[in-house]
DNA sequence: TGCTGGCACTCGGACGAACAGAGTGCCAGG
DNA sequence: CCTGGCACTCTGTTCGTCCGAGTGCCAGCA
């Protein structure tokens, strides 16, 4: 175990590699924060810690720089979440107010978020299959083509055209109408696939194939793989990182490209309370510089989806917590009310 | 006037130019291109074409590379638009074959775009004042709350929330519903304004309130500001760009960031025909260094929006025209079946 | 046992000189 | 009007030198 003055000597190096971008030697950091030891004192202590794996030196002869380890046990035990202030609390509140439907919620979020961290922001939707339905619309376009609208309480939106094999009357669709929705209507979509097993079977004969590929189309739209979206934003603070640009900032807007790579990575991260995966505990290698800050967030109290923001290994954690919480529970609020 | 064979030097620093990322010299020119005639005259040339404004040199003694006003005269009259092979035209199809949605087109149009010309690609949404409406649905949420969806025939679609000054029964929706459905059906959205104005006047006294918020609402997703949305892709191909980064990408990311700048963009671009808009001819200053490719895009003969790439004005000008010209013929069709 | 001041050592980054190479402009001759 | 030749100008690179920051270690002190 390390001892109290330890931790402090590592707190100090990564607030400070975290404000100026580089090594921290012994004599600045008993400069800068007064630790009431000589320089010498820290720099047996930082033999110590870099024995431990805490901290690096890039070569012989510089300051030293935080591991991954090393922040890793800054954020678990040396640094809390640092609270938004007031005025950035009503910042966030008004800036969401104005949305008109889910998307603008969505960008509007994506935005704020890259502001507030200055950093790239990652807003998923709501997920389809933690949300409740709401309503499920069929339209008649032509004699054999319905369109499928599902609605959620999130207020998230997505249509399907569907061909059917056989005409299919105003009459029929409206009792199909009629039937899944008192069926599914404020159900959770988890539970839609057995909700409607059965209902073909309450039609005529020759309805009953019309019936079947609406309902696999609806069942389709549920599958993982159509049904997460997410959105992205403030791309340009990368520029931010170090100079050493092209061969840190490529693979990372690569996978920001990624919608797959991205959404594992949310789905890695834990299913409640923020998540900080750090430098390599992040599975994708482009980025394995780079530290993942993420949060569910949802109307009620459970989460119907995450955000997060992506930033290099050297950001400002307890800022960047209290941010992405802030946001996240604001946006809740917003889900909740409309 | 320039000469022919002036004109041919220019077309061959620009395409070495394009191809090497070097400033072109006399000899390499005359070694590469046979162009029949010593180093030494095509340097004659390059003095006039130089101060014709047509090429520079960035330091005395170095070769020359095309300016904005070289690129252009290249774009106009030295090169043309480079077809599509017929494998590459099938992977474009087949790509886009397999959209379920909107969403999806739009998604895939991106990233085949970035893909082809390896630059960022840049799709607008179809625009709604220019489509027709295909449908608007309204749901009963509660009492006094109503959904609005709008539906149009490109597959877009929108919903509001609408509360209601007053409850407003089932009945009522449906009949509004109806009438509604029945003015604009199949209508262009510009022309919607004017179908519904005198709407309110068949109904009873009690919902005529309720009846002018619900149409309001309708007329303010049509405004201009909400209408348009965009999708960007493939900017992990900025960092191919030149060597010299954070100057030239920041300004570059900032403005695909912004919407408003990308919409005006291409709002600017012509509204029929390939337009390419050529370094600083861009009135937006961070773009100055790029160029846009961009064309409209649309289910019949007419453009319902437009799509394009940005990249450095040192691209493949034939090449990218050619895959621009050639998704959005695709796209297209895509949206023209469905 | 733990802290401190002192000291020799290492290494990277900055600075400057010298150099090679590419490319130009100009000129006289065909 | 084209060509070969020539002197000139710049840039980028390489190499050596120097400076400073920072370290590790050690002996002394509380």
């Amino acid at each position: 175990m390390l001892s109290e003055r330890r931790l402090q000597v590592l707190r100090a190096i990564v607030q400070d590699y975290v404000g100026t971008e580089e090594p921290v030697g012994s004599k600045a950091l008993t400069e800068r924060h007064n630790l009431g030891v000589s320089p010498a004192t820290v720099r047996n202590d930082m033999a110590v810690l870099e024995d431990e794996g805490f901290i690096a030196q890039p070569h012989t002869s510089a300051g030293r720089i935080p591991t991954d380890k090393g922040y890793r046990l800054f954020v678990d035990k040396l640094a809390g979440v640092k609270p938004m202030t007031a005025p950035e609390r009503r910042a966030i509140q008004n800036f969401l107010d104005g949305a008109v439907d889910l998307d603008d919620v969505v960008a509007r979020t994506v935005r704020l978020l890259a502001q507030l961290t200055r950093q790239v922001a990652v807003v998923q939707y709501p997920s389809l299959t933690r949300s409740t339905v709401r309503h499920v619309e069929l339209l008649s376009l032509a004699p054999a083509r319905v369109m499928l609208v599902l609605i959620t309480d999130t207020g998230r939106v997505e249509q399907r055209m569907v061909d059917c094999p056989a005409p299919f009357g105003e009459a029929s669709l409206a009792d199909l109408r009629a039937r899944l929705n008192s069926r599914v209507a404020g159900r959770r979509f988890a539970d839609v696939p057995q909700l409607v097993e059965d209902l073909p079977e309450g039609f005529d004969v020759e309805d009953r194939g019309t019936v079947s590929t609406v309902l696999s189309t609806l069942l389709e739209t549920l599958v993982e793989e159509n049904e997460e979206r997410l959105m992205i934003g403030g791309t340009a603070n990368l520029t931010r990182f170090g100079h050493d640009f092209p061969l840190t900032i490529r693979p990372v807007l690569e996978a920001l490209e990624e919608q797959v790579v991205l959404l594992k990575l949310l789905g890695e991260a834990g299913d409640s309370g923020m998540t900080v995966r750090i430098g390599h505990e992040n599975a994708y290698e482009g980025l394995n510089s780079t530290s993942v800050v993420s949060v569910g967030y949802g109307s009620g109290g459970e989460a119907v989806a995450k955000l997060g923001v992506v930033g290099p290994t050297r950001m400002d954690y307890p800022g960047t917590m209290g941010a992405v919480r802030a946001v996240a529970r604001y946006v809740g609020q917003i889900l909740a009310e409309s």
